[in-house]
DNA sequence: ACCTGAACACCGTTCAAGT
DNA sequence: ACCTGAACACCGTTCAAGT
């Protein structure tokens, strides 16, 4: 599997044979990487370091930083799979591939930071539009509905959002709170009203400017509502 | 309003002096350098060279280049000012408001990557957000909905969304064209049917990975529409 | 032919030396 | 006391020197 040299000695404490280099390898450690420090923390030099080989290593097997973080995002998105059983409701299989990718980015928090960047599509990102958009294409919506759907899903196609709401967390000391819920009523008495009808626990977060499971759902389930009602009513576009 | 010694001079083609280095020029060169050469090239020393000034100078109008970019993004937030009229019914009110924003996006096409870096909701962030949930609520939604239907919108309420569909645009020769639909075509029929059937012009575009203004409305449309009818049939949330 | 260390051109930011 | 240039600790990447 790796090189000719690798035999076994893995349980050795220090063993002076280190794995092949190969691309699996690099991903798989710029992934850990990212997880554990975050995206802004992931260069090519602590990389390599990790993998205790020289930084020039890499480019051996990626051109530049640019495509690295692409092959990451594949690889990532490569590891989306939701098993959706044959026949199930167009609705109820989008809801599920959503979720399954929702699923994926909670592990990986860099992810959304990730994906931006790209420039244009590879085939695992074709592969998950093509799952998707067949989906609803079998479930008997138009070409032109399932179009607008997918442009009305955005990234919540990947499983994340952007937000409109801070990702600071309110403050866990109750004087605090206070403080922070006086300064807000004077000149932001609705923020305050809307803030404080709801108190999410933020263990489901993804990341700064990402939201928690309720309102991603909510969002999603509006978003398939909307889309059913208009297939339902004989919707065809306008112009 | 500048220094002590601005006077006149300003027809000068050469004049020794410069004008005082203030918070307000140092943001609206920096607007203007990220509004030209995007967002990855606004650094602290060209923004200084442009300003002929000294690099560390900046330093001492703002903190960190994190806080330049805070303030850059308010500055244009601030921008964003719809006319709606006293009256104007809840729906139409907030559409309008959310096109205005997307107005000021177009115009500054960095700003969705500047936006999401940012950490702590600022008093600008909180009055476009106080000025969209007074709207809501004075239109007759109850508290919770108005909470679900902001995160609904997410970015969109800063009139932009993150796109699932590549934003290379598709080849202009004919002949790259038919290359390109033909490679699809194998293995992702369905990704080429969508494609095919809607040829966007892609003027209106803000960003890579943003929508055009069709796709836009559409969604915004959908989400709008569908918490009128969650208004109207009286939900209220399930826990 | 292959690998790699030094070097280049940047970056944000610190800090001490200069006026 | 104030300003600023050099310097520090990075970054991605090039390239020539070494084996």
């Amino acid at each position: 599997m790796s090189g000719p040299v690798a035999a076994r000695g893995d349980d050795a404490v220090e063993s002076p044979r280190r794995a092949a280099l190969t691309l699996d390898r690099i991903l798989a450690t710029a992934i850990a990487l990212a997880d554990e420090t975050g995206y802004d923390a992931l260069s090519m030099r602590p990389l390599a370091e990790r993998l205790d080989v020289v930084p020039m290593a890499l480019y051996k097997h990626v051109r530049n930083r640019d495509e690295l973080v692409d092959r990451m995002v594949d690889a990532v998105l490569a590891s989306i799979s939701p098993d959706v059983e044959p026949g199930t409701h167009w609705k109820a299989a989008a809801r599920r591939r959503v979720l399954a990718a929702r699923g994926v980015m909670l592990r990986h928090p860099w992810m959304w930071r990730a994906i931006e960047t790209r420039t244009s599509p590879s085939p695992v990102v074709l592969d998950q539009q093509e799952a998707m958009i067949r989906t609803l294409r079998e479930g008997g919506l138009s070409v032109a509905l399932v179009h607008h759907a997918m442009h009305a899903l955005g990234s919540r196609l990947w499983g994340f959002t952007q937000e409109v709401y801070a990702s600071a967390p309110p403050p866990t000391d109750p004087q605090a709170l206070a403080a922070a819920a006086a300064m807000l009523a004077q000149r932001w008495p609705y923020v305050l009203e809307s803030a404080a009808s709801v108190m999410h626990d933020s263990d489901s977060i993804v990341g700064p400017g990402c939201d928690d499971e309720t309102e991603f759902e909510f969002a999603l389930d509006l978003i398939l509502d909307g889309i059913e009602r208009l297939h339902e009513t004989g919707w065809s576009p306008s112009r």
